[in-house]
DNA sequence: CATTAAAAGCAACAGGAAGTTGCTTTTAGT
DNA sequence: ACTAAAAGCAACTTCCTGTTGCTTTTAATG
């Protein structure tokens, strides 16, 4: 994640020093930010208890992250490597059921929440935003890819992979969010159900 | 002390007064909240604009709602009322691609955006969300009635409809959500065509 | 229409976090 | 070992939140 690394021209020779303490100093803000937007979510986290969490002083936090949005995201891209995986058993149905059982899984998290929130268009930095979105969707490419590879062997009829991922991740998605009620194997087991029925049948019109 | 039931019954004569400037000044209030909320977020509004764009003192915001958050409940809920409704044309497929077209449209809106921000499950009184996610359910009662009254007709095999709800409205809520791309009325017509199909194919399988 | 108390207006607070600045100290890179 | 980048530190200013005591308006009541 190297985020200033040097403006471009290589001539000045000032040495930027991204070594050492700087990144250590760095390392802990992130990780500090990290726990405080899961623990208050992306508004109601404070620089000051960012510093103080990280054992560093309030200025670094200010002098490193000028941009509230920026630091929230950075401390967000940096924990978000575990993603859900999809695995390929053979059997699609399954292996979407366990896809969306662990993405529910992920989203209730209040790390998954604070994801969740930061991709809300409304308030935030649009850049921080996308970039938020660019790991969620990552997720969604991986089910893709599962989707294809179903569609290779005839298991399903060829479909658009994108599509199919916000028909099932949707439900999940508005279930977890809502959080008024569990998500359970067995949503999971009907959302499945309906969706594959629906785009065999759709596809294959007999 | 004769029935100077101070604080349970309405037996209290010592007038209070809700009509008049009371009311007057409660409804400015509630108005400018609402639109601060649009513009800004949940969080992100603040009392001192809201009472200089509802023209009143500051104190009097901080004396008709202490709780921030039951001000901005209360200023949702007053401009929840307009939801979509689910007409009956005879032709499901046709009238929940309309739903789902209207829907879209107000969560696209500013105010739609609000409503869902405050029923995320992170940072916000639990009472307010549970509050406007009543308000958001009667949309879902209203799609459950018109499925029941399909299935009754024979249309749709007898389904769950908050089930069925949820596997319409979820993808979306996650493609507006996401504001990456419009929501159109072909992608409508793709979810219901989908969901139809999988909930006939599965309730009535071979 | 006069009375009266509820509620609005007003001003002046305290408190806390955001954000800035000038200076000193530590330390990575040469 | 030297030097400048970056961290620590302290002392600000600014803005918003939330509160309080007092004055003024005005809705309700008779």
């Amino acid at each position: 994640m190297p985020d200033e690394t040097d403006g471009g021209a290589p001539g000045r020779r000032p040495a930027r020093r991204p070594g050492g303490r700087t990144a250590r100093v760095r390392a802990r803000i992130l990780t500090a930010a990290a726990e405080l937007v899961a623990r208050d979510g992306v508004s109601g986290f404070r620089y000051e208890e960012v510093a103080e969490r990280a054992g560093v002083h309030k200025t670094s936090v200010y002098r490193n992250w000028p941009d509230r949005e920026r630091l929230v995201a950075d401390a967000l891209l940096r924990y978000a490597e575990d993603l859900a995986s999809v695995a390929d058993t053979g059997d699609v149905h399954r292996d979407l059921v366990d896809f969306l059982v662990a993405m529910a899984g992920g989203l209730e998290t209040p790390f998954g929440r604070a994801l969740e929130q930061a991709v809300q268009p409304a308030g935030g930095n649009p850049a921080v935003r996308q970039a938020v979105a660019g790991i969620l969707d990552r997720r969604v490419a991986a089910l893709q890819r599962r989707i294809d590879a179903a569609a290779d062997r005839g298991e399903l009829p060829p479909v658009d992979g994108s599509f199919l991922g916000e028909m099932l991740s949707g439900p999940v998605h508005l279930i977890v969010n809502r959080g008024t009620r569990p998500f359970t194997r067995a949503d999971a087991d009907r959302i499945v159900g309906v969706v594959l029925a629906g785009v065999r049948a759709t596809a294959a019109p007999a």
